[in-house]
Order: structure tokens, then C-alpha cells, then sequence
DNA sequence: TCCTGGATAGAGCGTTCGTTCTAGTCGCCT
DNA sequence: AGGCGACTAGAACGAACGCTCTATCCAGGA
């Protein structure tokens, strides 16, 4: 029972969270994801009482673990934290050329559709975002940077790292988000303990 | 004959923005802008016979517009580029808390559901953002910032603000916005001329 | 062996979608 | 005066929407 159950049910999650990251919340229909999922509308319905909304939800939770996972398996790949930040943006480019520029941020396109006129959705996506920067606030404080500042930049962090990958996506182009890692790297290291702190270079002016 | 067409097709250009922004491309109706824009569906598919892109098209030009004033506005409220650019913040916090958090960046929502399916919104698109970064490039070069320099921030000005004003968005906040304006104040300070940077401060570490 | 309840299956409801199409109104030019 | 093109008006189309509902399947306990 317990197999086929969550079988169904994770593969109807799974699709939801796929569809919505690439089409959209308003762009994405009930048929087509119990078509994807493989799974009958009754089974959908049947584990989804509450509806495309009630599974909109479920599907923003499922991303904001996804997403998490990425973000510490970048930010675990450096002991200094303006590199591990680096790492992040280096594993979002990877993922997003790899899908063709189609899977930018899981819940992002859902959350904008639906901020202000959903709250079951609305308090998933807020969840989404308080447990990434925390993520990132934990490497920060660990890193040496104090409690205020690392909250702080985490936040700012997890905020660029949006607004890059919509440009990554856009420009098709991994371009955006390497840009991105090496600004809130030098953003980090301003906040570094004094005496580690790199000379900042500036780049060199173009000679016409 | 001229006063009567650019009224009517302005009025719909200007009720699909507003629409736009605020329920995204998938989630507004030709009918629903018809209505709002006080216009016969008639009118609408008169002035725009390539149907709902290319009215989205024309709404996403209309916004970039917009969006593009606010900038220059906060821009060239303050000599000191790092101040600008908290200007442009203040500014964004603002007409978001005055429109109850409904009123984001116009065009992000309709980019994200759109992006690879719909070539001429997306032209339109990425217009836009060009546009925007070449206001704030100018503003960064104009105050002393390298070409190359003042072009990658312009960038991430551009980014960031877009993440922050989702993060304002779904939290019904301004921090997320008055917060970016800080750090990119001080991301920008690292690249001022060498004598006028100011010394950073670190936020006191909290007392328990 | 039969029963029960979770799970599957999909037809069908009323509504709305984007678009097309025909009819009619109005102001200007000849 | 007459006609022409720009604009308005909205009915109607097939398709798709979210959701409800009944019928059926099937493994596990009594």
C-alpha cells in the first residue's frame, strides 16, 4: 500500500514541480500534469482534495528542497565563503545551460503569479526563501562573519542569485550568473575579518 | 482621427501593463484587458491583430518605459552613484508599499512565463533590460567608474533589484529593497577612486 | 470467502479562453 | 452627395480550463 501510494503521489509532486517551474502556475493545467505524472485526474484529486492550488503548494515544497540541496552542496565546496558563493552560481549555470535555459528557479515564476491571491502557496514560497537564507547564513556565520551581517548578506545573496538567474535565462547565457558570483564574492570579502581582506582590483580600462 | 486611435490603443497598452504586472501573461485575459481598457474586443484586435504576444509585446515596451523613468529619477536625485542607487531603492519600496505590494517590476512575471515560447515578447524583453542597465551604466561611468567596471555593475544594479523586489513582493516588506540598497552601496563603494573610499563598518556583534 | 476502503479511471459539468467574423458607425476627402 | 477607410461593436466558434462524480479495481483483515 505504502509504495504505490507515495509512488503516485511523488510522481504527481515531481511533475507539478517540473511544469510549474518552466510554464508557470497560470500556464499549467490540471490534465496536463496527471498526463505527465501518468496518473488519472481521480488520483490527482484523490491526493490533492484541495486542488491545483493545495498541489501548487505541495510542488513549491518540493522545489525549495531541491533548491536547498543545491545551495549546500555548492556552499560545501569551499571552506571560504566568498568562493563557496561562487560555487552556487557555478552549479546554477551548469544546471540552467543544461536544461536549454528552461529550469531556472523552481518557484519563482509560481510565487510572482500568485503572491497577494493564494496564501497556501503564498506561505510555501515564503517558507522557500527563509529556508535558503538560512542555508546560506549558516556557511556565513561559520565562515567567521558576525550573526547580523552573515543574516544580512544571506539575504542579499539568495535575492542576486534570483535576479541572475532570470537574466542567465533571458540572455541565454551563463554569463549573468558568473558576473553575479564574482560581485557577492567581493560583496563577502568586505566583511571579512580585517586582516585577510584582499586588495580589490579594478579592471583594466579599455584601450581604445 | 489621431486623437481618438492613440487614445484607445494607448488605454489598452497602458490596462495590459497594468494587468500584466500584476497577474502575469497566462493569468490575464484579452477579454478582462477589453474591459478594463475600456475598449470592444473589436478595438483591441484592430490596433493589435497579432493577438495577446503582440499585445504583450507593446505592454512590455510600455513597461520598460516606466520602469526606465524611475530609474533615471532615483539616478539623478544624488551626485554619489552608491546614494543613487539607494535612491532607486527608496523609490522601489515606495510605489510598492503605495500599490499594497502588488505593483513589482512589470515585466518580470510575463518574462519568466514566457521566455523561450513567445520570440516577440521576448525581444521585447530583452530590450528592456539592456535598456535599464545601459541607464545605470551611464550613471556608474559618469561618476568616475571604469568603462568595463561600470558595465558589469550596471549588471548585477539591474539583478539584484529584481530579486529584491520579489523578495519585498512576497514578503510585504521594504527591507528586502532598503537592505539591497545598502549592499550595493557598498559593492559599488569598492569601486570608487582609491582616496574617497570610505572605511567599512561591520555590524556590532549581537550580546546575548 | 467476503468485505472494505484506499486508489484508479475517465466521462461530463459549466465556464472561460483566444480568436474570427460580420455588421454598423463615424469623420474626412473628392 | 457620396463613398471610403478607420474604428467600434459584440455574437459565435472550438478548445481547454478546474473540478465533480460515479464506477471499478484490488490488496489485506475478519
Amino acid at each position: 500500500m505504502k509504495t504505490t501510494t507515495t509512488g503516485t503521489r511523488e510522481r504527481i509532486v515531481r511533475a507539478t514541480s517540473r511544469l510549474l517551474q518552466r510554464q508557470g502556475y497560470e500556464g499549467t493545467g490540471i490534465k496536463q500534469i496527471s498526463r505527465e505524472a501518468e496518473a488519472t485526474l481521480g488520483s490527482v484529486y484523490h491526493f490533492f482534495p484541495g486542488g491545483k492550488q493545495e498541489l501548487a503548494a505541495a510542488a513549491i515544497r518540493h522545489g525549495d528542497q531541491e533548491f536547498a540541496e543545491l545551495l549546500r552542496e555548492g556552499l560545501d565546496s569551499a571552506a571560504d565563503p566568498a568562493e563557496a558563493v561562487t560555487a552556487c552560481t557555478r552549479l546554477l549555470a551548469e544546471a540552467l545551460r543544461a536544461s536549454d535555459w528552461q529550469d531556472g528557479c523552481p518557484i519563482t515564476t509560481t510565487a510572482l503569479e500568485t503572491v497577494g491571491r493564494a496564501p497556501v502557496i503564498e506561505e510555501a514560497v515564503t517558507a522557500a526563501f527563509a529556508h535558503w537564507r538560512a542555508v546560506v547564513e549558516e556557511k556565513l556565520h561559520g565562515s567567521g562573519i558576525g550573526l547580523t551581517d552573515a543574516r544580512e548578506l544571506a539575504a542579499t545573496v539568495i535575492n542576486t542569485l534570483e535576479g541572475a538567474e532570470l537574466a542567465a535565462q533571458v540572455a541565454r547565457s551563463e554569463e549573468p550568473l558568473h558576473l553575479t558570483g564574482r560581485h557577492l564574492a567581493r560583496l563577502i570579502d568586505t566583511y571579512r575579518p580585517p586582516r585577510t581582506a584582499p586588495a580589490f582590483t579594478t579592471a583594466a580600462p579599455a584601450v581604445p
